[in-house]
DNA sequence: GCAGAACCGTATGGTGCCATACATTCTGAT
DNA sequence: ATCAGAATGTATGGCACCATACGGTTCTGC
């Protein structure tokens, strides 16, 4: 009860990318919530499972493929490094960086972790087809292409009226 | 370099989910970029727009709407308070309930996030059709479904094979 | 060689959200 | 009338992220 009337299809304090926000924030606390048994949240697994498929990495990589920044990398890192699920290990040739590699106990969970991740994905896709999984990621990227424009773009100070140009 | 090779179409551990959830998190940076002149946030600017259009709300229905949880709509609605672009009054008949509406200066602030807003709309909306976005809606609503489908369900503990049934 | 730029990881402080627990108030059953 | 249960809003503590600044290291141009 109270909740939003359908009737209002798109109204304009509800726009798809407040719904987007929300709805990804809700998807990643499902996700947590499968994932509680192995003590893992989504980012934590991601980054596993990016280590064990592709070998020793460095942080920065890592963040960018998680898509954080390297300071809560590190500090991720830090976490998973007291469980023995990963080591940091010196690069041999660069000292700046700390290559980090899965342990056999990592591995271990990452096992774990796509066992939940398969039926977690028939849950979360039921009623969305393939297709417009496919749909949805050119969309995303996309959308991040346009997100970037606007972050490195300055602010054009509250001209009223808008850009009407 | 070092980026995702698009020849592995979906990689076990790039899922769409982990693009969705990345994503949101860089439309609300951008969002909250263009709204800092006017010193709001998303669901700040969305929570004002609402009880804009719609009148005096409780917090609760003003949680479930913006997509958060009572208590930090609370502290939310603090902040809107104190600078006064909202009020708190006591519902008439249940003394429990504290109705929030907006006030002039509130109003005024959501006719200049509007401005901003349909700015923010033709740059983030950049090659992506109207076909598309009602697309991204209804998958959404899907998506919100399942997850709550989820949420609700326990976990069946490390049953591998998943729920078949 | 060497100063300055560029890069890696870390430390610090701040923000926004959550979960939990709580006091207050309303509701409904007896 | 009374009392258990539900609902509202608040207080507390914790988490994950960000932005910024910093020391250590490598690369680049002279």
């Amino acid at each position: 009860m109270a909740t939003v009337d359908q009737t209002h299809a798109a109204p304009s304090w509800r726009r798809v990318e407040i719904a987007l926000i929300a709805g990804a924030r809700k998807v990643a606390a499902a996700f947590d919530h499968r994932l509680a048994p192995i003590d893992l949240n989504l980012n934590q697994a991601s980054l596993l499972a990016f280590v064990n498929d592709f070998g020793e990495s460095s942080q920065t990589e890592l963040a960018e493929m998680v898509g954080i920044g390297r300071a809560s990398i590190g500090s991720m890192i830090d976490r998973l490094e007291v469980r023995g699920l990963v080591t940091r290990n010196p690069h041999p040739n660069d000292r700046r960086v700390r290559l980090v590699n899965i342990t056999l106990d990592g591995a271990a969970l990452v096992e774990k972790f796509y066992e939940i991740d398969a039926g977690f994905q028939r849950e979360i896709r039921r009623e969305i087809s393939r297709e417009e999984r496919q749909h949805l990621a050119s969309l995303l990227e996309r959308l991040g292409a346009n997100v970037d424009a606007i972050l490195s773009s300055p602010n054009i100070n509250q001209e009223r009226g808008g850009p009407h140009a």
